[in-house]
DNA sequence: ACAATATGCAGGTAAATACCTGCATGTCAA
DNA sequence: TTGACATGCAGGTATTTACCTGCATATTGT
């Protein structure tokens, strides 16, 4: 996985959009995902490109029409990485915060 | 949550590696952190700020040194939102798009 | 007090990003 | 075959971003 990729993204509104849309319906053609969004169908290419890029959908192209559908595989992967890592010390984490608001380090 | 503030703060290699060097040793001062970063002081002060501002950490003062603590619960909830969403339809997601390479559709 | 230290604040620049318009190409259906 | 339709490709621009330098402020230890 490259994570720079997959995190870039993600940072931007209308790709998660675009992913959200893919969630509801797989296999949606780029003018059903257009339809869906408030821009020129070339800027929506732009966010596509991105994420294909970054390998969290992938096209296929059936006549006149590209199909997207997206790979679940780099968000997982992405939490194995980033979330869980944080997740295992949530409970530390905050307490260290604590013990040095109430000034237990001096 | 606000999650543009939150992915476009992840979609950075340097504050990724910030949440990082705090995941091995949380509590530290901005000098510490810098020493971690080939970069000037003050732009590691501003991706500091932005991963104040999503809530990814929070600093106090402690004399003239500001310490900085990892904040787990945005990725938390990340996961929750875009994790989640896309893992329970892992299988089925995959599947749509083994049908339509296969010509199932036609 | 004062020198060293840690951080804050204010611009300035180059590169990346997110849009757009205009036109070209390829496919379908009558 | 030809017109309608779906998408691809090539630029152009305004905004955002990621850096930097220079200087100011606040704290500490001697």
């Amino acid at each position: 996985m490259d994570a720079d990729k997959v995190f870039k993204a993600l940072g931007d509104p209308t790709r998660r959009k675009l992913l959200d849309l893919l969630c509801e319906k797989n296999g949606q053609t780029l003018g059903q995902l257009c339809e869906n969004l408030d821009m020129a169908r070339q800027s929506a290419t732009q966010h596509i490109d991105l994420l294909e890029a970054a390998n969290l959908i992938s096209t296929v192209k059936r006549g006149r029409e590209k199909l997207h559908f997206i790979n679940p595989v780099p968000l997982h992967e992405v939490y194995e990485r980033w979330v869980r890592k944080f997740e295992r010390q949530r409970l530390s984490l905050l307490h260290d915060l604590k013990q040095e608001l109430e000034g237990d380090n001096q």
